[in-house]
DNA sequence: GCCCGGCGATACCGTGCGGGTATCGCCGTA
DNA sequence: TACGGCGATACCCGCACGGTATCGCCGGGC
């Protein structure tokens, strides 16, 4: 199986029908079926099932679509870390833009501070775009936020765990409070939560604003169109007219550099070993299921 | 990247010798060298270091050797699966020639008196063999010993955890004990331990036998030539002229269900849920690292 | 010192396959 | 009944992949 069958199926599969697929891929539809049977026959399996109008997938071609995604993730991988590891050397780590400051300063300050370190490449990113990045091997590690991004099938190290506190807009009732509960919060009728991209990068449904990096969500909440939930932290840099409020029953969030188990590298080992010096060794292989 | 060019990137990487890869591909040494010239142009990178009497690889070789390993890996496993899927429904479960055999006779049972089973195809297999099949996708799960098996990058769920006794032939000096200490076995000069195989089907050095299977490891031990500590639940099949002594100071072997965290269909779900109702929920998230 | 053998690279050639266009057969719908 | 959209088929072309022959280089043995 080439990976470009695995392209092209992958295509076809998700947009169930060939001539969509074959635009989306810059072909023509023709070759496109011809190189689908080709896949099938050489498989001895129906992936899908055509009829005048469309297309379905078989659960043979279920399970290759979900099996052909991951397997071009892994190639898109191995490209950018081959890639890189040609490169002169430095690290790449991902983090999220305006969080966690502090601690990113004091792991970067740790790992120069050590034996041969190389140069830093420091990758900002919008929310959820780390682990994203990580996966693609486009980063060498990155600066996680557990519960809200997902270790799974990545090895990790865990730097600090802390509370949350809810961002309101200065003028707002529940600003004076000392500490609030999440079901306040969430029972407001004039403030709406943020929504945060899911893991594939789309949005659930909801009456709050997108939310793509930190700047533009203290900026929604100033303006009042929104009360968000985020680390203690994050009260370093509160910009005028947001108030931040303890929610001792949030549930707290643990921040984590991670990284690919599979990339190892010796400059990658350096800033593991840096993490770990300065904030112990608390290691969390993390879990597959 | 074609998975063509990785598997003759990975011949050419393991056999660091354009001419022995070649071979091993089945096609001439021209058309081999220009293929990988063509893939370092596209990567942009060098991944070998060619001097006139053969080749060694580069930083980015070594890089693209491990990840085009486990690309290739996936792509196999994906086929695999995906020809599976095609098949007539049926679970292919991988298991220890003549290892937990009460263990799994229970676990097929209660996953037969579930709700709608699927027929299961039981494949016994050498030692390490399971785990092998399993990551290349020709089973949908296996049972495990830890920690001689490892569980990273899978899913699995603990069934049971059992001490280990010493097999011994009858007339031996030591088979008369009630327990045993493993430095007691190992300082034996008379009977070597056995020697199975590691992870990649290799055998280290020593002095004993190669082992592949149960059947041929008891009769190694019937007929004197060594020694071996295996699970408690072993003794329920001794041959004649073996003895089992308890060995309380070996490591407790776990026996758990693995199975692929990709790979989730319904008859797997079922199988998971019948090893969770009788043996209790002790699901063990494998750690990646 | 010379020659030989083994290494990878290069030159050159044929062909099979991947991709193109044109068209068909089928079906739902206006 | 005619049309439009679907995937399949027919046919053609070019190129990239694989083959053979050969080169340039180097190290070792006689």
């Amino acid at each position: 199986m080439e990976t470009r069958e695995l392209h092209y199926f992958v295509a076809v599969a998700e947009e169930l029908n060939f001539g969509r697929a074959a635009r989306r891929l810059g072909m023509a539809q023709p070759p496109l079926s011809r190189a689908i049977a080709q896949l099938e026959r050489r498989l001895g399996t129906v992936l899908l099932e055509r009829d005048s109008r469309g297309v379905t997938l078989t659960g043979a071609g279920h399970v290759l679509l979900r099996e052909g995604r991951t397997v071009l993730a892994a190639v898109a991988a191995a490209e950018a870390r081959t890639r890189r590891a040609g490169q002169p050397p430095g690290l790449v780590l991902a983090a999220k833009a305006g969080a966690s400051t502090e601690l990113l300063a004091a792991l970067l300050d740790a790992y120069a501070a050590g034996p041969d370190p190389v140069p830093v490449d420091l990758r900002l990113c919008r929310f959820g775009e780390q682990e994203r990045l990580l996966r693609e091997g486009a980063v060498d590690a990155a600066l996680l936020h557990l519960p809200f991004d997902s270790t799974v099938g990545l090895d990790a190290e865990e730097l600090h765990t802390e509370g949350q506190v809810a961002l309101l807009p200065a003028g707002h009732p529940l600003a004076a409070r000392t500490a609030l509960r999440l079901a306040e919060l969430t029972a407001l009728p004039d403030l709406p939560a943020p929504r945060f991209p899911r893991r594939d990068g789309s949005y659930p449904d909801g009456p709050g604003p997108e939310i793509r990096d930190h700047a533009q969500l203290s900026e929604l909440v100033a303006l009042g169109r929104m009360y968000a939930v985020l680390p203690d932290s994050s009260r370093t840099q509160l910009r005028p007219g947001v108030i931040a409020v303890p929610v001792p029953d949030a549930r707290p969030v643990t921040s984590v550099l991670a990284w690919d188990p599979v990339a190892r590298s010796r400059p990658l080992a350096g800033l593991v070993r840096a993490a770990i010096e300065v904030f112990g060794p608390n290691s969390c292989p993390s879990p597959v299921s």
